[in-house]
DNA sequence: ACGCAATGTTCGGAAAACGCACATGAGAAA
DNA sequence: TTTCTCATGTGCGTTTTCCGAACATTGCGT
């Protein structure tokens, strides 16, 4: 059967151990050091041994201080594990699992507007383009891009289909518009058969990549953009560069077949919600790529 | 940085989870239900989830009241755990580490008295002579025999100076009297030394022990209240029987040259003060051996 | 000696926690 | 179908806990 004293009392004693100061413990819980002092003596006064010795301006732990030190921190520490396994409210961490192009170049970039809007929500991004593990991985909303069927305990908030086009400098575009195969064709290792893919789709010869191979799709990008060659990007990886004009479209976009998704678990989580509301709406508001036809 | 609500609303729910109804809740914890009650939806409201679904008569535990429960019971146990090694009250337990045959012949017998004076201390006797090691025995108090310096860190309570002499069954009186080498002279596996020891302290011709061996001390004593021999006692051991009649000292006791002793922690420990002073005060209620000279 | 920083103490007020009385709902028994 | 029992839920007033503010005390450094 257990016998616990005051739990205020506990978790005051705890804060002002770890820091070595009521002061600092009196801030870390919001409230004055004479709060603090007198939870302490009430603790010391309950337990009938004292916790603190020394002057009062160079407190130390008592052995017996020290001791429940060494049980209350990691007890106080599972609480509070515990709690935010559980808790759904509308302040606190949001984990958001996304391709890594996809964050840099769109979501990033969005970002601000999300953390405008709920300043208590802190989002945590981890970069995978891997397969969701509903199960095992640990985020709160995964954004990807792929084909149904999604996993099927994960709610789906669709945002948009991808569309893939042909990008270049736009010094390069009567080039890419006269002779497409004048150009270097640059690819990315994480997608090789790009040009073969967009090749089928557009209804135009098998074209082979002949330029360079890029480790990343981000380096790939970056060549296009000072003028190496012309590549396959989707739409949103690139909308920003079109409209300032750093990259061009000479041939337009097309569908890919796959479309990017927010996946979270079907459990109703507030932050989960309210971020997957927020990335349904800036996709809707960022619009179609131009002269799109299908 | 840790957020915790109200750890009380904690507290009551896993009460409630533990037990699976409010009301034994309540109970464990001393309140109403309808205050558990009030704790759980307060609790919920903060964490933003329900804890408890299904009708008032049979309330389960939701998915996350499940989760909640599985980081909240070690967690309590762990704070139940970490006070009690620091709680020093007038109640809980007392670990007391002594001699076997002084456990048997001494302690038990008179410690019934601190049962009706502590009611609330629960004594716990473990048998051990071995030399006290203050930091590796989890003793509260040890009650040892033996000669000074006793260890430095620990506080000392004298008991009482260790008187031995002959003691017998008294039909075995005369003889002892008469003619002591005449008579077994019976002696144990612990004190191998015991007459020689007695002889040079009495003065004596250092005598052989020529009876049984006896594997513990209680058998040698046993064997001399049936009257097959006389053999060394320390006072303390036999002293209700020399009272009752089953045996008697006709040489009287000398003084041995040992002390016995409580031996506690200098910290201030209530239960272990409270203990050593009732062992003092016994002792001296106790008295001398009759007819002691030295 | 003085100033500063840190803790300790007292008092009154605010907030949390509580008991009590009554309400509600579900299941079992008549 | 009705009634009873048991368990939780709700509202109100009371009690307890917790707190801030103001002041006191102590030790160190200048």
């Amino acid at each position: 059967m257990r016998k616990l004293p005051s739990l205020n009392a506990l978790r005051a004693f705890e804060a002002a151990g770890r820091h070595g100061r009521m002061t600092l413990a009196a801030q870390e819980l919001h409230v004055t050091h004479s709060a603090i002092s007198r939870q302490v003596q009430h603790l010391e006064q309950l337990l009938g041994v004292a916790l603190f010795e020394g002057p009062k301006n160079a407190l130390r732990l008592t052995e017996a201080g020290n001791r429940l030190m060494l049980g209350l921190t990691p007890a106080f520490d599972q609480l509070d594990l515990a709690v935010r396994s559980v808790a759904d409210t509308q302040d606190g961490t949001l984990d958001v699992s996304c391709p890594g192009t996809f964050t840099m170049r769109w979501l990033i970039p969005r970002l601000y507007r999300f953390r405008q809007a709920h300043p208590d929500i802190e989002v945590r991004l981890t970069a995978s383009s891997k397969p969701v593990d509903s199960v095992r991985d640990s985020f709160d909303v995964a954004i990807r891009a792929g084909t149904a069927p999604w996993p099927a305990e994960l709610e789906v908030t669709p945002l948009f289909d991808e569309q893939i086009g042909p990008v270049a400098a736009p010094a390069l575009a009567a080039s890419v518009i006269e002779d497409i195969a004048s150009v270097p064709l640059l690819h990315s290792r994480t997608r090789r058969h790009a040009w073969a893919d967009w090749s089928r789709r557009a209804g135009r010869d098998a074209d082979d990549a002949t330029g360079n191979e890029y480790e990343h799709f981000y380096f790939m990008l970056e060549a296009a953009s000072a003028g190496l060659g012309v590549c396959i990007a989707p739409w949103p990886m690139v909308a920003d560069d079109l409209r300032a004009g750093i990259l061009t479209a000479p041939l337009g976009f097309i569908a890919s077949g796959q479309q990017y998704v927010a996946l979270r678990h079907s459990r109703q989580h507030r932050k989960s919600s309210l971020f997957c509301d927020w990335l349904a709406g800036e996709a809707k508001a960022f619009g179609l790529p131009p002269g799109e036809t299908q």
